[in-house]
Order: structure tokens, then C-alpha cells, then sequence
DNA sequence: CGATTGTTTCAGTCTTGACAGAAACAAGTG
DNA sequence: CACTTGTTTCTGTCAAGACTGAAACAATCG
């Protein structure tokens, strides 16, 4: 689903080059996968191709690549800006903006499954609130709350081991 | 939205009990956790209720507590029961099929959460292949791959740790 | 072997939200 | 200060799928 006819009189370098019917699948695959997460697939198809672009990308030219108007792009664009997974660049002498994935993105997207599992944690914590001591379901709760409480060390020890992973290189 | 007004004509021993208000809020808040992770919402719901129920609870009772159709309760169980969250209980001397909260839910979960990163590396993976050796999105693809790779590893571990969370209890 | 009770399947309705196209808006340039 | 270019907002359309009620199906009991 991807259309390279963009370039159409530009003299900017080319966007994407290597395998482009591996790299149409990537972006595909990736529209396909964010779509099963609840994400937009056009949004995870914009995170596809910024990942495997050779430069920044412009709205104009995603929409072109990705034949999608750009309307969507924008809409898509700014849930991801505001997701903090891509980041607007400036380029020099160039009136459009550019776009490029974010430095964060890997982290942000951890940082929101620990939200996740947290928002998760506080429902188990008022549920169990709502029964008695010797209640038969407290066990279930409170395993639950074990569950995410666990799931929620794993997610921190992860983020500190990822924003860490430069350091201490050998 | 929880009513109990079940309990019509039946022996059985209560349901719910407790605060039955906290519990009717932890049984939504279950529910609409799960719809922004793209569960239905019943789903949510339904395991919410089983969460907190004193006992077994029958496809009837479901209906009547969460106040929605049979045959909703019919498909999402279906989906639950094939998820491996649910499981069916045949109680003794009853015609109608009751159903818990499977035992290995939360293992259930976690390697739902593995197969998840597992399709994601495999992206990468195949994406990394159509480009070639200088290409300036090598780098980003590669640190998707072992991005990918670091939490796959974490979720296995978290797995394992789960599963003998029982064994040496000292 | 009807009749009752419980469960699943089916067809239709309704809601949600993604997307497109057009209009509105900004900003920069001659 | 028009005019061009680029971006966002708005409105309408469309598709997906969650949910319901009714019909079909099983199984059990008198």
C-alpha cells in the first residue's frame, strides 16, 4: 500500500531506498500491528515509514508515500505529537515542516504501558476495598493486586534498564 | 449499572456482597479498562463480576447483574473461555453451567503480553532486512530490535517468576 | 415423547470512530 | 495588500463491530 511517486519535482535526497517492497510490508505491518493495539493504522503507518525513512518526512510527502490525504496525516499526526513518539524538526531554508520519530519513542511507549498497569493496580485497590474481611473473592483481589504490582516493578526496572542501556557500555 | 435484583426465586447463597457499591464501581471500572485495551467492554465486565463474585456464577445471573442481553453474555464468554481467562464449573446437581475466573489468568495475560513483543520483534526483524548496510535507518531499526528484544526478555522472566510465585514461600 | 429450561446462533440495529474533501486559517512573499 | 503555499479544522460518509431479540438448537424431566 505504499506509492512512491512523491520526488514529483523535488530535488530533495529520495526519502526511502533499499528494499521497497520489504519496506512497504514493514509499514504495513506496523499499521497492522498499532491497529490491533488500538492505535489508528495510519498512524502506526506514519511511525513505520519514519522509522525506515532516510531523512524527515513532510506531511505532504506521507500523504503521497502513503495514499492518505492529509487531513488524516495531520489528525494522526498530532495524536503522535501529543504521544510524545514523533517530534517536529526544523530544516534549514525548508518552509514545511519535517517530522521525525522521537528520540523518547521507545521509552514513551513504556512509560505508557507502566500507566497502563498502574490505572490497572488502583482498580483492584478500591475493589478490594469493597469486601469484607473473610470475603471468598478477596483472595482473587488480592491476587490481582500482587499481579500488577509485580507487572509494575517489571515496567520500572525496564525504563531504567532501557534509559541506562548507553551507559556502561562494555 | 449493576443491579442485583437476581436472586428471584433462588435458594442459592448471595452473589455479591459488601459494599455493593464499590463493587458495582470496581465491575465498570474493570469494564472500560478493558474497552481502551480493545476488549469489549461486557468482557470487561463479565470479569470484573467473577472477580468479586463469592462464587460460580451462571451465564443467567451474568445477565441479570450486569443487565445485558443473554446472548452478548453467550459471546463474550465464548471469547473469555477461548482467551483462557474463564473457566466453566460443573456444580453438582445444577443443570446450568457456572463459570470462574481461570486460575492462570494473569499467566494467561502476561503471555498474551509476550506473543504481543514477539510479533513486534518479528517486524523488526523483516524490516531490517530491506535495508541495506549504510543506511542511515539502520540505527533506528536496530535499537527497535533490541528494544523489542529487552522487554520479550522481560515479560519471559516476569512469566517465570509468576508462575513459581508460590514455591519457596520463605 | 411432548414440554420446559437453558444455551447458542443469526439477522438486524445502532454506535463509534476513522477517513476524505472542502473550507477556513496562517504565514510568508512579491 | 493581494497571492501563493502550507496546515488545521470541520462536516459528512462509511465501515466495523458491539449489542439485542428472536429463532434454532439441546438436553432434561415429567
Amino acid at each position: 500500500m505504499v506509492s512512491d511517486e512523491a520526488d514529483s519535482g523535488s530535488d530533495s535526497p529520495p526519502l526511502l531506498s533499499g528494499d521497497s517492497e520489504a519496506l512497504s510490508q514493514f509499514i504495513e505491518n506496523m499499521g497492522l500491528y498499532f491497529e490491533d493495539y488500538g492505535i489508528p493504522r495510519i498512524g502506526g503507518r506514519i511511525l513505520g515509514l519514519l522509522l525506515v525513512a532516510r531523512r524527515p518526512v513532510s506531511p505532504e510527502e506521507m500523504s503521497e508515500v502513503l495514499q492518505v490525504s492529509r487531513s488524516s496525516i495531520s489528525t494522526n499526526l498530532r495524536s503522535l505529537l501529543m504521544a510524545g513518539l514523533v517530534e517536529r524538526v526544523s530544516l534549514p531554508g525548508e518552509r514545511s515542516d519535517y517530522y521525525v520519530i522521537s528520540e523518547e519513542a521507545w521509552e514513551r511507549s513504556l512509560e505508557m504501558r507502566l500507566e497502563g498497569i498502574q490505572a490497572l493496580r488502583e482498580i483492584a485497590e478500591e475493589g478490594l476495598q469493597g469486601l469484607d474481611a473473610g470475603h471468598p473473592a478477596r483472595q482473587r483481589l488480592e491476587e490481582m493486586l500482587s499481579w500488577t504490582a509485580m507487572v509494575e516493578d517489571a515496567y520500572r526496572k525496564l525504563l531504567e534498564a532501557w534509559q541506562s542501556r548507553k551507559e556502561v557500555p562494555a
